[in-house]
DNA sequence: TTGATATATTCTAATATGGGTATATATTTA
DNA sequence: TAAATATATACCCATATTAGAATATATCAA
């Protein structure tokens, strides 16, 4: 099974970078259409579509027709339940004192433990598996 | 080309809920071994493992060896990026006065503009492409 | 009406993803 | 030393994703 839909959650949403930028240009909270985007972006106008029907479809943005142009403009509640999820984790680098206590209960846990020297220091294999 | 890999952005990493699971679970401060993770999770261990890869291979947790076991630990630095940018949009939510203004300022800006009702309301095609 | 413009959609291809299963490695225990 | 245990990795598969090209639709302008 694949990545869950990106269409159906705002953290998938907003996990594309390119999304991100459109999400930071309507940050303004002034509307813009579509070939405004696109110069902004330097991406093809099909691709920035793409890129604001998923905005659009988990609702962070709303655009507005305007003629024959489409107004865009951010639905910043949308956004909430992301800012909710990471404000959790705020404290770990506001709260000096929670930042300590933490440092010493796991001092005190890692006993005998040993460190393992970096994140993508991996376990190398002797042998590659090729068949099956 | 496909999305842009899980392994290298904090965004995509937590994009996952699986994943996000996992920080939640380690956001105590306390270290948990993959076995605890497995019957916190209810995932078959190889899922858990590769989950923890990627939020290793980005920082957000930090594996200690010991003995046969492995320690993770939240690295809540990482999760730094995902916060300052959603804290832009925190004004949306807090301060009253500028969502009073946006709406104005948008109201001002619709002029002629007609609403297009709902954000998954698609435009229809009266035939559809088959060919090609 | 005809052509131009703005935007969305479809299709395709290349790649990434997550779960499942099997297995490799390392360490502990008997 | 031989099992057992803990964890990571490899491989497969079904699906999702993105960019790109072509084109459909809607609206505007001449």
């Amino acid at each position: 099974m694949a990545r869950a839909s990106t269409t159906s959650d705002v953290f998938n949403a907003v996990a594309e970078p390119r999304r991100r930028e459109i999400v930071d240009f309507l940050a303004s909270g002034d509307e813009h259409d579509v070939t405004e985007l696109v110069l902004h972006l330097g991406l093809p106008q099909p691709a920035v579509s793409k890129h604001l029907g998923v905005l659009r479809k988990v609702g962070v943005v709303v655009a507005t027709k305007a003629g024959q142009r489409r107004l865009y403009r951010l639905n910043p509640q949308e956004l909430k339940p992301v800012h909710d999820w990471i404000q959790h984790f705020e404290r770990f680098w506001t709260d000096q004192l929670s930042s300590i206590k933490q440092a010493a209960e796991r001092k005190a846990k890692q006993r005998a433990a040993q460190a393992v020297t970096a994140p993508d220091k991996q376990i190398h294999f002797k042998e590659k598996r090729h068949d099956r």
